[in-house]
DNA sequence: TTCTTCTATGTAACCGTTGACAAAATCGCT
DNA sequence: AGCGATTTTGTCAACGGTTACATAGAAGAA
């Protein structure tokens, strides 16, 4: 059933190894007659190459792992986008596996990946497993972190300017009269994006003249299902805050199903700017100011970052891309009708 | 660099075969002490074994491929979770590639897969291939379709139910006191998933007393970028309308901007009904009622049957499942503020 | 003791490619 | 015609596993 390179060869009466030159390509000597043989032979017996034999034979099965943590977040599927695009583009394909945050799941994925003889992986960390990363770098084994980066590790890394992010958002809120400004964010010590986001809030802060004294910080457990009823407390708690910069869409929905129980008036009793645009987030009641990540252009510049360690070697020094976020005006933040005094 | 299994038969002393066999386990003439010389050969250098190679001789490669054809839309991200927890329980992994529902993309793609000896293939199918598709089914190699059904050809499925969705959406508008009520679709003649909302909607109104004439069509051109202008041009033009089943969560944004800006207040002059249950519906103004689809199921389902018919030889017959989509009710049908008069 | 039957392990072919090297065919030139 | 250079094609050993078949040794039966 299955056809192989030598039953063409049979067929064309030629060699194997001239169908194998003639069908890579780079095969200079080759009569036009003994080519037109063999594509001929290809033709009637619908032959197509195994990928596997290939692979084997040449170290390179032009397969790309990626490990994801959590699908679940429509942001991701843009980022899936343009590695899908990209890695079409590329000739590469995409074996994709979802660590779900576990480091014990990130390190077996890893593993399979490579036992599968991919050439390359892109990793959105857990941050879990720092010795691991270490000794994949230390082996020029090629892969790049996504998202998320791990300063003390000497990798590769495409992310977006979360900090830059955080400051944008907040520094919005505060030029447009703001100044109970609250943060609201998943507890999590593992990972930058969190930590620069909060980073990025405390910067605007203070450098619209506030203290550390101004911070508030509102937590959540990041598998809590009660986030809307934490976020009430909290609001109950303090309820000078005028503003909340929240740090993902979830979390934004979240904050709004707590306003509205509250009967908190939006954008004019607490104004909302949110970590990641969506294509929802103009329809919401009010229409949701955003910070945008170019997700898309993130994806891309792995697979473009990752292929080109592939091809190298995998010898050069690491680099690191950080994209540029954006602030996307719409009500909740209060901009829009906002009049000087 | 790399170690083998000659590494491994030459340390612990025995011949490959018996590494092989050991490490396959199904090996029952084997004395405690061979076994423990290799496993911890095994143990020492690190072994662990090439995929490629395995998949090569064994003509198993425990990778399924999967072609999408949208992952824009975040019901798939569930979809998409199903499949890979299956996959991981079931010890596959995934290859995902996304047609973008381009024929020559998605044969493009098929025909990659099966050169790359994947094991099985789940296809979102454009529907636009059927030659291609029949071919497949013909040459038995194990595939599934999932999401869109195709009648005429011998393929197992897995799909909801999308008559009887349209047909409890529409129901349960009509059931509220709704007469004139709209199906906003897009244009599309191929796609099963289409075609059997559209004939729910029919079938709910056709049972509820109305007849032909009732029917009321917006249909959208599913990739142009004025489609809130377009619903807003059809609503004014049928200002009876009271209602709408919306057959998407993306036409389902636009059906509530397109309300908005003509100034429609809903559910009181106009109710909605939407396709996909997403995470967003609840905090939309007003928050929206829709049918949900067991997209996790689905992934999980498809998954299932793939694999049984990959291990089976695939000679049984082709099985479909039809999962059940399920109403959740909230403001925008006018079911809550529901007063009989 | 000798023959049979297990048990435990090894040998070598094979999966479908590629590529280093060898060889045959063709050509130009004397 | 004879030679080397060049073009064109073929041989065969990898790649890293699995597995049918072979074999050696031990135990059991006659």
């Amino acid at each position: 059933m299955k056809v192989t390179i030598a039953d063409v060869a049979k067929r064309a009466q030629v060699s194997k190894t001239t169908v194998s030159r003639i069908l890579n390509g780079n095969y200079a000597h080759a009569s036009e007659e003994t080519i037109r043989k063999v594509l001929q032979a290809v033709e009637e017996l619908n032959y197509s190459p195994n990928a596997l034999a290939k692979g084997l034979k040449s170290m390179r099965t032009h397969v790309i792992g990626l490990v994801l943590s959590n699908l679940k977040n429509p942001f991701w599927t843009t980022v899936l986008e343009g590695l899908e695009d990209t890695c079409r583009d590329l000739g590469y394909h995409l074996m994709i596996c979802n660590s779900n945050e576990d480091p014990d799941m990130e390190e077996k994925y890893l593993k399979d990946l490579r036992d599968r003889q991919v050439d390359g992986i892109i990793l959105h960390p857990t941050c879990k497993n720092p010795k691991l990363y270490e000794r994949l770098a230390e082996q020029r084994y090629p892969f790049v972190f996504i998202n998320r980066r791990m300063p003390d590790i000497r990798v590769s890394s495409v992310v977006v300017d979360n900090i830059k992010g955080g400051f944008i958002a907040v520094n919005h809120l505060i030029r447009y009269g703001r100044r109970k400004v609250a943060i609201c964010m998943y507890r999590n010590e593992f990972v930058s994006t969190w930590k620069d986001r909060l980073e990025g809030y405390k910067k605007a802060m203070l450098a619209n003249g506030m203290t550390e004294d101004d911070f508030i910080m509102i937590e959540l457990e990041q598998h809590a299902d009660n986030q809307q009823e934490a976020i009430m407390r909290q609001l109950k708690k303090r309820p000078e805050i005028d503003a909340i910069f929240s740090t993902n869409n979830m979390i934004t929905l979240e904050v709004i199903g707590a306003a509205r129980e509250l009967g908190l008036s939006m954008p004019e009793q607490l104004a909302l700017v949110s970590y990641d645009e969506t294509v929802w987030a103009k329809y919401l009641d009010p229409p949701v100011t955003t910070i945008r990540q170019p997700g898309y252009k993130m994806g891309q510049t792995a697979v473009q970052t990752l292929v080109d360690r592939i091809l190298s070697g995998g010898d050069e020094e690491p680099t690191v891309v950080m994209l540029e976020p954006e602030l996307i005006v719409r009500a909740s933040c209060g901009a829009m009708s906002f009049h000087i005094s």
